[in-house]
Order: structure tokens, then C-alpha cells, then sequence
DNA sequence: CTGTTAGCGCGTTCAT
DNA sequence: ATGAACGCGCTAACAG
């Protein structure tokens, strides 16, 4: 901004009105002349007027902006959530303001905060790593806001959500493996304490029962974090052998990354998928589809997870009053998973 | 913004002085004895003010905000350049605001408009769809722009750019391909007639030449676009048996898109990577590294181009002259490369 | 229909 | 060291 731009008062000058006049006319007041409007219009084009959204802002106590919070922008499952927000913001007229918060409670709350500063209209919310915390900290908040995929246990007042039905994306895992006649079926989980991991498992659970399936506590492996420097993969890959050597023929992965890990110490162990080992993930990330084989997979929509928080936005600035909403997952069967072959030699071999 | 929230001069009321004082006070001006400054800054804090961010930058002509136009954010290419733009704006205090183009030019356009109207401290632009219409509709622009990856040919005076060096990339990947014995080399193109494939391509000629290799039209393979519909693996699929077929051992790919269809092609042929036929693809996209083999790659680092672009922005906020920065991208090597094994007799096979 | 005035919240000069 | 007054650019209430 180092030279000023041109005001509705330099406008106004020029055309010899008085400002309010200018104001009027650009925004379409009835109360002017269609004459005048036309010329006044004509005359903004012609000195390039750009209307300042600061000064507007300052006066309607709306800046048509919202702020995002999300873990880290590069991660590929966020940037298809903020696709989805933006493409219900853009629409609707609404700003991003974009913040990462890199899994730091620190920088979330600073993040948050700065939204405030900056007078958002609405807050988007998508991290994991909060928790009551949010109760105390943020108290003060008058701001609609929508959290994205995270246990909001209670100031539903306050905070909407929206999330993943992750207990139902388990049993959809499971189920499938079920109906390709697997009965030994396991569970590979990363132990990160979250809420979707014991709903995955629990949905996992919920399956067998329903479909009167064993259930066996060796078939269920999850990570013991001592560090938080191992990544999903590794996960995967460590975890996979002590499973099949519990004898299942089918597992339910976490997530995809889980399940890649999973798949190259088959590799590595000279089991072949889906021959000899049925896997299905969660997330159905762009890798899945191009890993040999392409995997099976839960499909969480993030883009449409983003466009609901968004219209869910929306409908809070309208003043309506909304629902927290529960995203269905559903199944996407790749080459990853197949039926069981019952062969009574090899078995031993693993 | 549903309740007013307390302003400076709520609390000069609460503390008998007046606003000005307050905005002394608050500001560390030296104009103001320390005690009465504590004073009001602790009744600040108790009364939960939170500056106006909005009237600051009425009165400053500075939004402390800078615009960022990207293709797509879901592209985790985009995703990482978004990443370190962001890293090193929060790093400066400063906002971004978030838009997708969608490669569309009509939006790209109006989004740089409103962050115009929005008054941005500056721009960043990442996406090829223009070219020199820039010079026409964007003339009265007078923000400090950086284009990333852009063909930025005239201009120089206003807008700024950083790039990734396209021909080196291309140098590097043969190289690569030369020194493990290749010597029947091709290139794979998506003809999308960019910048970026005219210098690869460029790039590979360069290393051929510098190398005394013989070249062939008929091992440079560029896929004639006449509809464009054709996303980049299935280009690769298509090209990949022209390529084999010519004779060539060692394939270089305008990406790894493409990389990864010549790779899938390859199973279907029976062709084995990279015993068979080495393949090098440009980005290093997270696939690059899961899919078997894992792909040799030149590498972009969109992180830092964000970083480098940011920290431009930065720079012309402070007045200083900055010159265009032209990135060095860098090899990869992975599985899906490797030395030539001479044998008279398979070869015929192919 | 149009002009005058006030105020959104804040920073800053000009007095004192 | 502090208060009064003005302006950033705009919208809206109030006069005419």
C-alpha cells in the first residue's frame, strides 16, 4: 500500500457530489438516481476505485473472513479438507485465513487467538490435539466455531463438529473381510490414545460379535508408544509379523499409512497379498490406489468433511441453529483383499 | 462479532485516563510513566482485550496479511509450498489468505482482485495458467507481487519471481542415466507445452550432447494432447511401449505421474524395473517413494521454493531490491534406476 | 433524492 | 506525561 488508493471521497470530488452520495450509489441504493448511479459508477471504473474492505469491515463489524486451523497444510489429507472449505467459502463470498498448527497446543492457541485479533467471523477447527484444555483456554470465545474430527465433549453450546463415523468405517472394514470368509481376523492399531482409534477398534469388535466371529486378543496388535519418533509406516512394518504368527488371514489397519507398512514387511516376509494375507486400511489416500496391490481401503471424504463444516459455518452466521454432524465412511475395494484359500500345508509354512 | 468486544477506550473509562493513553500505554510508548502502564496493562488483561486488528490497519495502511494464490490446495504439491510459505509468514507475524484457481484464469484473476479490495501487504502466485494477459489486466497493480514457477517474461519492475531450474533437473536425471552405463536414452513429455517440459526436455538434450550420446527423435516420446482429458499416468502408460520398442534402456519422465504409468505399463509388458529398463521421473511425490520399485526422482523441495518465496515478499516489505531466484532441484536415487546389464540375447526380446 | 454528521477502533499530532 | 482533536475509509442515521 504505498500509494494510497483512491477513496470514495476523491470519487466524489470529481463527480461534485458529496461522498454518501458515492456510497449510495455503488452499493444500489434506492434512494439515488439512476442517472447519477450510472455516472458515478462509470466515473469509479475510470479511476480504477478499489473499495477498501478494511474501512468496510471497521463500520459493519463483519470481515467476510474465516480462520482455519489445521495440523500441518502439506499433509495431503488436510489440503483436501481446506479444498472443501474453501470451495463453500469462495462461493459464499468468505475469506481463509490458514493457520498450521503442527500438532502444537502452543501454536494452536496462538493461532486461535491471532483469529480473534484479526476479527474472523467464524473459526475452523481441525487438530487432535486438544481436549478439555479447550474448556479453560477459550472460554472467552464468542466466535462460531466448528470443530473438525475432534472429541467435542461438551460445550455444544459453544462448539459444533463435525466428524467421521470411525466406529462404522471399522465395522465396514471388517465386515468385508467377513464376507470373503476370512474368521481370523486382526486388528493393527498405532496407540496414539485418540478417539478414532478406539472407535475404529471398537467398530472392528462390533463386527465379529455381530457376525458371531472368534474374537482373540493376539489378533488385536497395537503400538506401545516409549517414543513419539516413529511414523505409521514403521508402525505398520514392525507390527505385522507378531499378527500373522497369531495366525489371522485378514487385518484391519488404522490407516493406510499403517496398512503400506504392513504390506512391505509382507513383502519382506514373502507373504503375498491378498494370497496369503487380506489387508484393508483407512483414509483411502492418494498412495493406496498406486501401491502394488492397490489397497483396500475406508474412505473418509475430507473434501466433503470440509464443505459441511463450512455450511455448517454458514448456518451459524444466519443465526439457525445447527447439528453436530456425523460423517458416514464407506468401503473401497481394491486387490488388497480378496476371499480366503483354504490351504492346509502352506498354512504351516508362515 | 455477535457482541461488541471492549475497546481501548472501555478501559480508560474503567481507569480514568484517556484512549490515548490506553494506546500509549499499550504500546510501550515512552511518552508514559511506567506505572500508570503496568497499571493499564494488567486492567487490559482483566477486562480480556483483544486489540482490533481491523482498526489498526485502517489507521497503519498495513494489514500485516499477504495473499497466496495456489492451482489447487489439495495438490500436495501446492500443499508444500503452502507449507513454507506459511512457516516463515507466521515466523513474521504476518497472515495468509488462502485461494484456489483451480488453473482457472477467470478465478485467479478475481481472486487477486479481492485481495486487492482486501488491501494484502502482498502477493504470491502459483499457478502457470497466465502468462503475459498479466501485463494487461493486472497493470494498476502496485503490491509487491512473487510469482512461483512461473514463465515470468516481462515485467521485472513489478513482479518478482522465484523458479525451479527445469534444464538442470533435466541434466541431472540423464546424468544419472549416463553414468550407470545407459546410452539409448529417452524422454517421456505430457506436451502440455509448458515451460517447464520445453526445458527439461532442454536439460536432456544438454547431458546427451555434453556426453557425446547419440540422440534419436525417436526415443524423445511427447504425448500429442488433442484432448485434454488425459491425466499424466495414463499418458505414461500410453507412450511407454513406443519408447521400449525404439530401444532404449533408460527413460527419463517429465514427471513422476508419468514415471509411475511407464512403471505400470512396464508389469503389464513383463518389462522389469529396472533390470530391464531403468525409469527416472521429476517432483518426488510422497508415491515416488512407496510404489516398488521405489522411483528415482529429481527433487523440487516445494517447501523451500515457498520459503524462498516468502522470504522475497519480506524483503521488498522492507524496501530492498531483490533479484529472481532460480532454485537448483536435485537427484534422488532410488530402485528404479540402475546399471546396464549387457545381454545379447533377451534383448532381442523385447 | 441528496448533503451533513456521527461513529466504527485506533494511532498520532498538537497542545498543555 | 497526558488529554483533545483529527483522520484512516466507509456506512448509516438524520436533516432537508
Amino acid at each position: 500500500m504505498s500509494k494510497r488508493k483512491i477513496s470514495i471521497e476523491d470519487i466524489a470530488r470529481q463527480a461534485g457530489v458529496s461522498h454518501s452520495t458515492v456510497s449510495r450509489a455503488l452499493r444500489d441504493s434506492p434512494l439515488i438516481s439512476a442517472k447519477v448511479r450510472e455516472e458515478i459508477k462509470k466515473l469509479a471504473q475510470e479511476m480504477n476505485y478499489v473499495p477498501n474492505a478494511i474501512a468496510q469491515s471497521l463500520q459493519n463489524q463483519r470481515t467476510y473472513t474465516v480462520g482455519v486451523v489445521v495440523t500441518s497444510i502439506a499433509d495431503p489429507f488436510f489440503g483436501e479438507l481446506v479444498e472443501g472449505i474453501e470451495q463453500v467459502a469462495k462461493q459464499a463470498g468468505l475469506n481463509l485465513l490458514l493457520s498450521a498448527s503442527h500438532g502444537d497446543f502452543e501454536q494452536e492457541i496462538a493461532a486461535i487467538e491471532n483469529f480473534h485479533y484479526r476479527r474472523v467471523d467464524g473459526i475452523l477447527i481441525a487438530d487432535s490435539r486438544i481436549s478439555k484444555h479447550y474448556t479453560q483456554q477459550l472460554t472467552p470465545f464468542t466466535v462460531p466455531t466448528v470443530l473438525i474430527n475432534i472429541d467435542t465433549e461438551d460445550k455444544d453450546d459453544i462448539f459444533h463438529s463435525v466428524a467421521i463415523d470411525d466406529r462404522l468405517g471399522g465395522s465396514l472394514a471388517v465386515e468385508h473381510l467377513i464376507k470373503l470368509g476370512h474368521n481370523a481376523i486382526g486388528y493393527l492399531g498405532v496407540g496414539d490414545g485418540s478417539k478414532a482409534e478406539q472407535q475404529r477398534l471398537e467398530g472392528y469388535k462390533m463386527a465379529l460379535n455381530q457376525a458371531g466371529l472368534p474374537q482373540n486378543p493376539d489378533w488385536v496388535a497395537i503400538f506401545h508408544r516409549d517414543q513419539e519418533t516413529i511414523n505409521d509406516i514403521d508402525i505398520g512394518k514392525k507390527m505385522l509379523s507378531q499378527l500373522v504368527a497369531a495366525g489371522v488371514t485378514g487385518i484391519f489397519c488404522y490407516n493406510d499409512m499403517v496398512a503400506v507398512g504392513a504390506l512391505l514387511a509382507c513383502k519382506e516376509l514373502g507373504i503375498s497379498v491378498p494370497q496369503d494375507l487380506s489387508l484393508v486400511g483407512f483414509d483411502n489416500i492418494a498412495l493406496a490406489s498406486y501401491i502394488t496391490p492397490p489397497l483396500t481401503t475406508v474412505s473418509q471424504r475430507m473434501s466433503e468433511m470440509g464443505e459441511v463444516a463450512m455450511t455448517m459455518l454458514l448456518d451459524l452466521f444466519q443465526g439457525k441453529t445447527v447439528e453436530n454432524q456425523i460423517l458416514s465412511p464407506f468401503l473401497v475395494k481394491r486387490a488388497s483383499s480378496a476371499t480366503v484359500i483354504v490351504r492346509k500345508n502352506s498354512a504351516i509354512s508362515v
